[in-house]
DNA sequence: CGGCATCCTCTTTGATACTG
DNA sequence: CAGTATCAAAGAGGATGCCG
């Protein structure tokens, strides 16, 4: 990227990180933690593989990413970030976080991955009950099933399935999504293609406080803006 | 911009504000508060006039940017954040703070503006004893003298200039920024070219506690990136 | 002046094909 | 599996022109 040539912080985070794809790179290492070449152009549906090989070596040279050769047996590349790789999840958090009311309306065209799922997750939810025994929701939407579990006090997500969990969440996600978040009530009318099995419980025990009142799905644009100071 | 096409919060996120120029332009009018197209231009060294008219129509389609016309004395149009816009705050914060070390060599060839300091300053410093009258300390470096005040418990930044400021510090930004962030000691042998006037208290009092411990300026980048899972 | 629109060149991207 | 090579299309950068 062409440096913006700013003698200001965010210019210069921008300058590294503010290149097409970047961040996304950076969110699917996040997410997993380390991995192959393959696996980050799974994770990235329509990047270039010339491009992310760019990026790769970018974020490389800027020490955000580290290559490394994987342990004996298998032999491959791995990718992984480095310390300061991993200080930008605050950003990505604030980032998703402010984009979340943009998923309010379905998936549509987009493709979707439920392990984008669960970062935001994990930031979202919380243990109301961390006195009671642990327990295990399975969410079950896009390409691959995830657990949701509480554990020492703290939720923590996962891609996987496991034999008895304590309650089943099966839907499309922006379904899955509002009900995971409080926005969508399990006996509301607009819970179409919303299937709970299990304990009640098990969801009420992760959802935050507060459960947003219900949102106009996703009416009036262009009226509902309003400016301060 | 063209969408990832992802139905994930990050990449929606960055499908309205992932544009080249576009975080920077909420940068100017965080800052400024309400703005002038030339004020605009001038805080965003290195646009080309056709894409900030271009981001400005797309940030006011997102909803992130209002247009509005001057009070009558003056005719002209006035840009400023809608709620939803000023809410990317946060959202520029982590990212400066995460590009913060990216300052710690001085500008060479970068262009710099003092306003650009006023918004991660405020974020940082902090008034240690506020229940002590209130200071006044002015920062001279960059384009335009700026004001650090306390009031009310907290640390205010503005552009200006006062007549009689408790303490004045003047020297290039990179010397003030690391005095005021308290890795540069005013006693410090690598201050050349930073000066402090009047009472040293006036300081101390706005800097954030627990003082970094003075950086390695600028040395060995290669060999310092470790990783860890 | 303030607020753009146009024109042109150069760089970056996206899509696909190919290779050690 | 982990990329490189190629090429067309889109976007950025820079200069300048226009209009109230």
């Amino acid at each position: 990227m062409r440096s913006y040539g700013q003698y200001c912080a965010l210019a210069k985070a921008l300058d590294v990180i503010g290149d097409r794809w970047t961040m996304l790179i950076v969110r699917e290492l996040l997410i997993r933690g380390s991995c192959r070449y393959t696996d980050l152009r799974d994770g990235l549906p329509g990047i270039a593989t010339n491009l992310l090989a760019d990026r790769l070596r970018e974020l490389e040279q800027a020490g955000i990413v580290r290559r490394e050769a994987a342990p004996p047996p298998i032999a491959t590349t791995l990718f992984r970030l480095t310390v300061r790789g991993e200080e930008l999840e605050p950003v990505l958090q604030e980032l998703g976080h402010w984009g979340a009311p943009l998923l309010a309306e379905p998936a549509a065209e987009d493709v979707f991955r439920s392990r984008w799922l669960t970062l935001p997750l994990e930031h979202h939810l919380r243990d109301r009950t961390p006195d009671l025994p642990p327990v295990t929701l399975e969410v079950r939407t896009g390409d691959e099933p995830m657990l949701i579990e509480t554990a020492g006090g703290r939720v923590r997500t996962r891609p996987g399935s496991v034999p008895n969990p304590d309650a089943v969440l099966t839907g499309p996600p922006h379904l899955v999504i509002a009900t995971l978040t409080g926005k969508l009530d399990l006996t509301d009318d607009r819970a179409a293609g919303l299937q709970y099995l299990g304990d009640p419980e098990t969801l009420r025990r992760v959802q935050p406080m507060s459960p947003a009142p219900a949102e106009q799905s996703s009416a009036s644009r262009a009226t509902d803006e309003e400016g301060t100071s």
